[in-house]
DNA sequence: AGCGACGTATAC
DNA sequence: TATACGTCGCTA
C-alpha cells in the first residue's frame, strides 16, 4: 500500500464560519475529511446545544492553539448558492461602520424562512355515479364539476356556496375523487417591452439620463422630481434597461402600506407584479421569495429596508424611492440607514443606484450639489399641471377666535370649495380631541403617571391616553385633585375637535376624520378612502395618514391647521421634516384638476420652511438648512455615536465618564462631547451619562472605540457601557 | 440570538 | 420553600 497523502495525516483543514448571532468574530470549525468548502459557502454548524446556519468567511490555516481540542466539525453544506464576495465585503463594511457585531449584519442576509415541503393543494373531479341523495348544495356542486375537469377543492366549494365537507361527503360516496392540483405555472417575468410609456419631452430626457446610468458601473443619481411629475414611470425605464441585460433590480420602498398601488403601476408597465419582500411575509412565501432572489428567478424585488442585504444572484440596480423617508432608518439590532447602505452596496458591487424624492434629504441634496450624485431633475408636474399655489395665514394677524382653530380666510375658502363641489383637506398631525386637559378651578393638568407626558383627550374612545406609552384612563367627570365638578377644559386642537369645528362652520357638509387610531383594519381604511374618492365626503380631516399614497381626485384645497407643529422641539431635523411632510400633504391638492391651493396657518410666516413652501423655493430652504448645520456642528455627513455609561449611583457613573474622557485617544477628526455637554439622565433608578462622538464618515470609528475602551479601566458589574449610533446622519 | 446559570423579588 | 423573572456570560 502507498502511504496516505500527507493531507489526511496532518491536522484537518479549519475554516472560520461567521454565525448569524450577536458575535463580531467568526468561529473556527474543522472541515470533515473529503469535503470541499469555499469562502461564501452556507453551512450548518453546531453551536452550544443547537445547530445554526452560518457562512464560511475565510480559510484559517493556523487556528488559535487554545481551541485545538475544542474545535467542532462542520455538520453539512447547505444546497444554496454561496454568498458572493461583494456581499461578504458589504457585511464586514456595514458591521464596522454601524458598530454592530458582524454576525448581526450577516443575520439580515440569511432571512430565508422555513424551507418546508411545498404544500399540495387538493383538486376534485367528477368520476363516479350521481349520489343517491341530491341536496341543493350537491346539485350546485355537481353542475360546476359536470365538465369532468379537475377543479380546486376550495374554489369549487366556494363557487357552489357550500362548505368543503359537502365535497368530502361526495368523495365518500364515490361520486368525486380527490387528486393533487398541479402547481400553478410560474408567472412570466416582467417584460421591459410590455407597455411603452407616453412621456413628456422632459420625462423622456430624464429617462434617457437614467438609462445611461443604468448601463453599468457604480454611480448614484438623484431623481429629483416634484410630486406628480411621474418619477416612478421615469425610473421604470432604468429598471427596463437592467432587465434587458438580464440582471436583477431592487426597488426599496419606505413602508409596505404604500406598495398596493405601486405594484399595480409596475404591472401596467411590465405586465406582472414584482416580487415583494417585507417583514409581514408568511414563512412559506418568505422561503419561496428568498429562493427566487438567490437563484435569480426573481428579476425585480420591491421591498422594505430589510430587502437590501439579501443575497441576490446578479443585482444590477438599486432604486431607493422616497429616499428622504425616515422609515429607512433601522434603530433596533444593527442601526443603519438603508438609503446610505444602498449606496454602499452599489459602490461595493459596482452597480448604479437611483435615489428618488420630491424633497431630498439634506444629505442627498448636499451630495448632489457637490457632484457626488448626478442630479436628474423633473421640475414640472406631468401633463402641464401646476403645483398647488400656497399661501401663509399669519395666525398673529388673522387667527380664529378663542377655542377655534380654523382662520376666517381658510374657512371662507373651504366654503367656496364646497360650493364648487370640490373637496377640502384639513391637515393636523395630532390624534384625538385635545392634547391637554386641565382643571379651571385648581389648574391641575392630566399627565401620564409613567412618562410625564400630557394625556391626550380621545372623546371618541372616552379616554385620556398617553401617546408615549399607551397608558390611559377613562375620561374623568370631575377633577381628581380638587374634586371640582364641570371644571375640566380641553386645551388645544386634535383632529376630533377640528371635525367638531368644521361641522359647526359647515353644518351641511359631510366630514370624515382619517386618523390611525380610528381605523381598525385595512378594509375600513379602504372603504373610507373609497367614500372619499366617490365624492361622498366634503371635508377630510386627517393626520399624517393622509400624507402618502392615495389620490383624492376632487381634492383641490389643503389647509394646514398648525404648520408650526413639529418645529418646536429641539430636533435638529425638525425643519427638514416639517418641510418634507407639508410639501407632501399640500401636494395632495389638485393632482387631477391641476388647480390646487394650499394654506399654511402659522405663527411664524418668516420661518424658512414657510417661506420656502410659499415661494416654491427649495434651493433657499436647503441653503438655510446647510447653513444651520454648519453653524451648529450637526453634521450632514458622518456619524453621531454615543457611549452610554450607566451605574446605580451618580458618583460611579460620573467618575467613570470623566475617566473615560481623560483617556480618550487623540484624533482631531473626532469630536468628543460630554459628560458636561451631555447631561445625566436617571432611568429606572440608574444614572446614565451619554458621551457623544461626532466622526466624519471616513474615520474608522470602530477602531477608535476599540483602542479607547481597551485602555479604559475594566468595567465592573454595576457599570454598564453601551455604544449607540444615530443612523440618520450616516454618509 | 438562544440558552443555561445565577440572583433577587414574589407567591404560597 | 417553591417559583417567576432579570441579568450575565458563553457559544469554536
Amino acid at each position: 500500500m502507498q502511504t496516505q497523502p500527507s493531507r489526511s495525516i496532518s491536522s484537518p483543514r479549519v475554516v472560520d464560519v461567521l454565525l448569524p448571532v450577536a458575535l463580531d468574530h467568526a468561529y473556527s470549525y474543522r472541515v470533515p475529511a473529503g469535503r470541499e468548502l469555499q469562502p461564501g459557502d452556507v453551512v450548518s454548524v453546531p453551536l452550544g446545544a443547537r445547530e445554526v446556519i452560518g457562512v464560511v468567511w475565510a480559510d484559517n490555516p493556523n487556528p488559535d492553539p487554545r481551541l485545538h481540542n475544542r474545535l467542532k466539525d462542520i455538520s453539512e453544506k447547505l444546497d444554496l448558492p454561496p454568498l458572493r464576495p461583494e456581499l461578504r465585503s458589504l457585511v464586514d463594511w456595514v458591521a464596522n461602520y454601524t458598530l454592530a457585531p458582524r454576525g448581526m449584519v450577516l443575520r439580515m442576509t440569511l432571512r430565508m424562512g422555513e424551507l418546508g415541503p411545498e404544500r399540495v393543494r387538493p383538486g376534485v373531479r367528477l368520476t363516479g355515479p350521481a349520489p343517491r341523495r341530491l341536496t341543493p348544495a350537491r346539485r350546485r356542486l355537481l353542475d360546476i364539476l359536470a365538465d369532468g375537469l379537475l377543479h380546486g377543492k376550495a374554489e369549487a366549494a366556494q363557487e357552489a356556496g357550500c362548505s368543503p365537507s359537502v365535497i368530502d361527503g361526495l368523495v365518500d360516496e364515490g361520486t368525486l375523487t380527490v387528486e393533487p392540483l398541479p402547481r400553478p405555472p410560474a408567472p412570466p417575468p416582467p417584460d421591459p417591452a410590455f407597455a411603452q410609456p407616453d412621456f413628456s419631452p422632459e420625462q423622456r430626457a430624464a429617462a434617457d439620463q437614467l438609462r445611461g446610468l443604468a448601463a453599468g458601473g457604480f454611480q448614484v443619481a438623484l431623481l429629483d422630481g416634484v410630486t406628480g411629475s411621474g418619477k416612478t414611470e421615469v425610473y421604470f425605464e432604468a429598471v427596463a434597461e437592467v432587465l434587458r441585460r438580464g440582471e436583477q433590480v431592487l426597488i426599496l420602498m419606505p413602508e409596505i402600506a404604500l406598495t398596493g398601488q405601486f405594484l399595480d403601476r409596475f404591472a401596467a408597465r411590465f405586465g406582472v407584479r414584482p416580487l415583494e419582500w417585507h417583514s409581514e411575509l408568511t414563512p412559506r412565501t418568505r422561503a419561496r421569495n428568498f429562493a427566487a432572489i438567490t437563484d435569480g428567478t426573481a428579476p425585480v424585488v420591491v421591498g422594505a429596508r430589510s430587502a437590501l442585504f439579501l443575497p441576490y444572484a446578479r443585482l444590477g440596480l438599486i432604486v431607493v424611492d422616497e429616499e428622504h423617508d425616515q422609515a429607512y432608518k433601522q434603530e433596533d439590532g444593527a442601526h443603519y440607514h438603508a438609503r446610505d447602505m444602498a449606496v454602499v452596496r452599489g459602490s461595493i458591487a459596482k452597480i448604479p443606484v437611483v435615489l428618488a424624492s420630491a424633497t431630498p434629504s439634506v444629505e442627498t441634496e448636499v451630495n448632489a450639489r457637490k457632484g457626488r450624485y448626478q442630479r436628474v431633475p423633473l421640475p414640472n408636474r406631468f401633463g402641464g399641471q401646476h403645483m398647488p399655489q400656497i399661501e401663509a395665514i399669519d395666525l398673529r394677524q388673522e387667527g380664529p377666535g378663542r377655542g377655534r382653530f380654523i382662520a376666517p380666510r381658510l374657512a371662507e375658502q373651504i366654503g367656496f370649495a364646497i360650493e364648487r363641489r370640490e373637496q377640502a383637506l384639513l391637515f393636523l398631525n395630532r390624534r384625538g380631541y385635545a392634547p391637554l386637559t386641565l382643571c379651571r378651578a385648581c389648574g391641575h393638568r392630566f399627565a401620564c403617571t409613567i412618562c410625564d407626558a400630557w394625556l391626550v383627550d380621545h372623546r371618541f374612545r372616552q379616554r385620556l391616553v398617553c401617546h408615549h406609552c399607551g397608558f390611559s384612563i377613562p375620561r374623568p367627570q370631575s377633577c381628581p385633585h380638587c374634586a371640582a365638578e364641570n371644571s375640566l377644559v380641553a386645551v388645544g386642537p386634535g383632529v376630533e375637535r377640528l371635525q367638531e369645528e368644521a361641522a359647526s362652520l359647515f353644518p351641511q357638509a359631510r366630514t370624515m376624520v382619517l386618523s390611525s387610531d380610528l381605523i381598525s383594519s385595512i378594509e375600513t381604511m379602504r372603504s373610507e378612502l373609497n367614500e372619499i374618492a366617490e365624492g361622498r365626503v366634503d371635508i377630510i380631516i386627517g393626520t399624517q395618514l393622509v400624507a402618502k399614497g392615495h389620490n383624492f381626485p376632487r381634492l383641490n384645497l389643503v389647509g394646514v391647521v398648525d404648520a408650526d407643529l413639529g418645529l418646536g422641539n429641539g430636533d435638529p431635523r425638525a425643519a427638514e421634516r416639517t418641510f418634507q411632510l407639508l410639501n407632501q400633504v399640500i401636494g395632495r391638492a389638485g393632482r387631477e384638476q391641476g388647480r390646487g391651493v394650499g394654506f399654511l396657518q402659522t405663527h411664524q410666516p418668516e420661518h424658512p420652511v414657510m417661506k420656502a413652501l410659499v415661494a416654491c423655493d427649495r434651493a433657499a430652504f436647503y441653503a438655510s438648512e446647510i447653513e444651520m448645520r454648519e453653524r451648529t456642528g450637526y453634521p450632514p455627513f458622518g456619524r453621531l455615536a454615543s457611549l452610554i455609561i450607566s451605574a446605580g449611583d451618580r458618583p460611579t457613573a460620573e467618575g467613570f465618564a470623566r475617566k473615560l474622557v481623560a483617556l480618550a485617544p487623540i484624533d482631531e477628526r473626532i469630536k468628543l462631547l460630554g459628560p458636561a455637554e451631555a447631561p445625566l439622565a436617571v432611568i429606572k433608578g440608574r444614572y446614565r451619562f451619554r458621551l457623544l462622538l461626532k466622526a466624519p464618515r471616513n474615520v474608522d470609528l470602530s477602531g477608535y472605540l476599540r483602542h479607547w475602551l481597551a485602555a479604559a479601566p475594566k468595567v465592573s458589574g454595576t457599570l454598564k457601557l453601551e455604544v449607540d449610533v444615530d443612523p440618520q446622519s450616516f454618509l
